[in-house]
Formats: structure tokens, C-alpha cells, sequence
DNA sequence: CACAAAAAACTGGTCCTACCAGTTGGCAAA
DNA sequence: TTTGCCAACTGGTAGGACCAGTTTTTTGTG
């Protein structure tokens, strides 16, 4: 008794997801079209669409007419309101703690990178960070992010992704402005790139103790930063916080 | 400016789902054939089908081939708890990926217990301790739980309870059996124990690092005891996660 | 050259028809 | 009566045709 003759469309389903957690793909990431993973999985467009809806179901997907079918990610966004984000917005205190959770998981994911990571992933760091090194400090923070989460791409762990992604975006409502605001700084933005250059030598690497250790570092850093900025621009940060801030 | 166009098979599945609740249809009751649902709701039998496929991800409906579709008997609960969540449990490999994030963030939250704890958490880290100490080992389970988050809500950072709360209740999904099917075994439990103090200990005492340390272990050896079990008895987890598996 | 409009090339959404594959129940033959 | 087979259900899969949004490319201007 092997295995009862699981339908297709629910072992696809299954497969699909499995696509989602070992490449590691990130929440808002897009799925193949559906002509495509049915040609690639070698089953009609019809089961596809069923394995699709089953998904959506779980709510594991959400799709769009005309554009594709994402990951959706696990804090809805802003308009139904979380309890954690209204926990959050108006704690600048917070701000911190979400470093705090972020400097652990960070550095586990640069740990993980650098023990896990394949050609693939080497390519999309390499690619992320010297984009990043040449680019002006202005269109820095885009490039910044894209290189964190290659890294923490990397880890191979959906589990990791996906709450880090929370976080970021819990960020996001917060820092954004206050990041853009410390950037200028010529000696930060230096002490910046050579954290990022400790964290992908190491990872390039395979030095995972080292890749953890240089990923925490930079996020206490930045942290640490945030509160000196924080205590001689008194309104920046809260400015950012007020109810009616808008980003 | 009504509601916005939503697609015709989310709305016959909403409509399907209205047809059970407000028909009052009882569990395992059987639900009228696609090609009937078809004729009387005026639309393809694939709109039918994808809307089924939508129900069952939800859990609303189960099907079987040949025989028809019915009304799950499990409560189709209004859970609105954790949405893109569902896409870790079924997938046995995310289970370790979720112990590697917690054996971080543990670590991390009985290291801040050890320097943030206040009088009153430490009574209730006490209070959680003696008692889990005293009791017998079947109704263990939620003792356990009480003591670590006994202790995570004493390192004060709001972020790290809801993000370890957040993955509690992933686990909940999976493992429960199987760590109930771990907790019987004397060596095992007096393990489990040396640990729960260790941990105790530390963090009442303030020793930061070495509570960090013994939370780390303790998960850690957690996850390879799971990983034991599970080459030892091979079909009780696997079976769990079996992709037709009904539970 | 720059820029906006049009067109092609995507994407998912719906319908259809035919056929395969399990399940059930009734009817006929033993 | 009992056996066994054959419809007539049920869901499962395939693939074509077309509609309806989005994105990208091309093209026709200014």
C-alpha cells in the first residue's frame, strides 16, 4: 500500500508549494504564468487554475487578472488593521525592539547563507552588492534591501524569510524616512559599505561565524545610530511617527 | 462604486459557502453534484470546480472521487488566525526550519529575561517553573508552554513575543503529537527538566550569556530528538504530513 | 530626440466539449 | 436468492477557443 492515487491536481498543488519554499521565494514574489507551469509540469492549463484556487484557498497565494499570481506574506498590509502594527505605530520604543528581534535573525541568515548557498544564490549576492557599491548614496536604500534579502534568500529557510519580511515591512511604516536621513552622512554611509563588504566576503565565503557576527554587527550599528540621531534631531524620528505620517 | 468586478469563481465559491452555512447543511453531508451546481448557478462546470478547489483549500468541503463533495466535519471556525501560515504545515522540512528560527529567538529572549526581568516576572517565571516541576507528565504540555512564555514576556520586547507566539502556534499545527508521542519517555522528560532549570536558573540569577546558551540547547536538542523519532518511527510524522492526509 | 499613442504580447477568467476513472444501484442470469 | 455485470451516476483530466485586464514594445508623431 504505497499511497492512494492522490488526484493531480492536489499533488500539484503540493509541488507548487514546494516550488514556493525550496526556491525560497520571498512573499510578493511571482509565481510562473500559468501556461508555464503547466507546460513545465506537463498537466493541462485546467489543473493548474484548480491547484491555483486550492492555494488562494489556503491563502497562501493571492492572484490578479492580467498580471499573475504572487506570494502573499504574512502581514496583511496596512488597511486591515494588525494588532501588531497598532501596537506599533507610535512606540518609537518598538523601533528598537524590532532591531533587537532583527539583529538575531539577520545574523542567523547571513549564518545560514554562507553555509547553504548555492551557485545561484552566490550569483544574486555578487550581482546585489557590487550593484549596490557603485550606486549614489541617493538610490541607496532600494539596492540596500535587495542585498539583505538575497542573503537571507540564501538561508533557505522559508521560515525565516517570511518573518523577516514581516518585520521589514513593520519597518517600513517607521524608518524609512529616518534611514534616507542618515544616509548623507559621509563617514556613516563608508562605515555602511564596509559592513556590507565584511558581510559578503564572509558569506562568499563559507565563513558562517564570521558572516553571523559581521550581519549583527551592522545591524546594531545601524540601530545604535538611530538612537544618536534620534537624541540630537529630537523631531525627526518623531515626525515620523505621527499619526498622520505618510511615506 | 458598488464592489469592485470579483471574479465569478470567488463569488460562486462564496456563494456555495453561504449555500452550507445558511442551508444549516450538517458535517458530512453531501453537496449537490458540479454538473448540478453548474445548471442551477448558470456557469461553467470549471467555474464550479475551481470554486470547490477554493473551499477545500479552505477546509470547508472535502471531496472524494466518484463519490461527490461534503461538508468537512472539522469546524469550519472563522479562524482568521494565520493566513499564509497554512503553507508551512504539510511540508515536514519547514518544521526544522521554523526549530532553527526559534532555537534563535529562545536563546534571545531568555538572554534579555536575565537582564530586563523585573520582581514580578520573576515570581512568574517561579510561580510557572515549580508548578510544571511538580506536575505529571501528560498534562505537561501546556506547563511547558506557560514557563517559556513566562519567560519571553520578560524580556519586555513586545516584537519577540508576538514573532515567537506567531511560530508557537505554527508548531501547534504539526508537532503536538509527535512531541506527545516524545514526552513519554523517562529519560527524554528528565533531559527536558535538567534543561527547564538550567534555563531557570540562569535567568533568575541574570546570567544573560548562560541563559541564552541553555534556551539555545534546549530547542536545539528538541529539534533532534524530533529528527530521531521521526527515522525511528517513520510513518507516525510522515503519515501526519501525507498531502491527502485528513486530520 | 522625446514623448505620447497605438499595437502587440503577455497575464488570468470563462466556457465548452470530450473523455477517463472511480462508485453506486439495479437488473438479469445462474 | 445470490452473483455478476452493466448502465448511470459521481469527480478528474485534457485542450481549444475566446474574453478581459496589464505590461511591454513599437510606432507615429511633436
Amino acid at each position: 500500500m504505497a499511497s492512494k492515487p492522490l488526484p493531480i491536481a492536489k499533488a500539484i498543488a503540493y509541488r507548487i508549494e514546494r516550488l514556493i519554499l525550496d526556491g525560497g521565494m520571498a512573499p510578493e514574489e511571482k509565481i510562473p504564468s500559468e501556461r508555464q507551469l503547466a507546460s513545465r509540469l506537463n498537466v493541462s492549463r485546467s489543473i493548474i487554475r484548480e491547484a491555483l484556487h486550492e492555494l488562494h484557498g489556503r491563502g497562501v497565494i493571492d492572484t490578479h487578472h492580467g498580471r499573475g499570481s504572487f506570494v502573499s506574506h504574512i502581514v496583511p498590509e496596512p488597511d486591515k488593521e494588525s494588532p501588531l502594527i497598532r501596537l506599533f505605530s507610535g512606540h518609537p520604543r518598538t523601533l528598537y525592539d524590532l532591531l533587537e528581534v532583527r539583529e538575531q535573525l539577520e545574523g542567523q541568515a547571513a549564518y545560514l547563507a554562507a553555509q547553504r548557498a548555492n551557485a545561484r544564490d552566490l550569483h544574486r549576492i555578487t550581482t546585489a552588492f557590487t550593484v549596490m557599491e557603485a550606486a549614489d548614496p541617493l538610490t541607496n536604500a532600494k539596492l540596500d534591501h535587495a542585498f539583505h534579502l538575497a542573503i537571507i534568500e540564501a538561508s533557505h529557510n522559508p521560515v525565516l524569510v517570511h518573518v523577516l519580511d514581516s518585520l521589514k515591512s513593520l519597518m517600513l511604516l517607521t524608518v524609512q524616512a529616518s534611514v534616507a536621513n542618515l544616509s548623507p552622512r559621509e563617514d556613516f554611509k563608508r562605515q555602511i559599505d564596509q559592513h556590507h563588504r565584511r558581510i559578503y566576503q564572509s558569506v562568499t565565503r563559507g565563513q558562517a561565524n564570521a558572516a553571523q557576527k559581521a550581519a549583527r554587527a551592522h545591524v546594531r550599528h545601524v540601530s545604535e545610530s538611530m538612537k544618536q540621531i534620534e537624541q540630537q534631531e529630537h523631531s525627526i524620528i518623531r515626525r515620523t511617527f505621527e499619526p498622520g505620517a505618510h511615506l
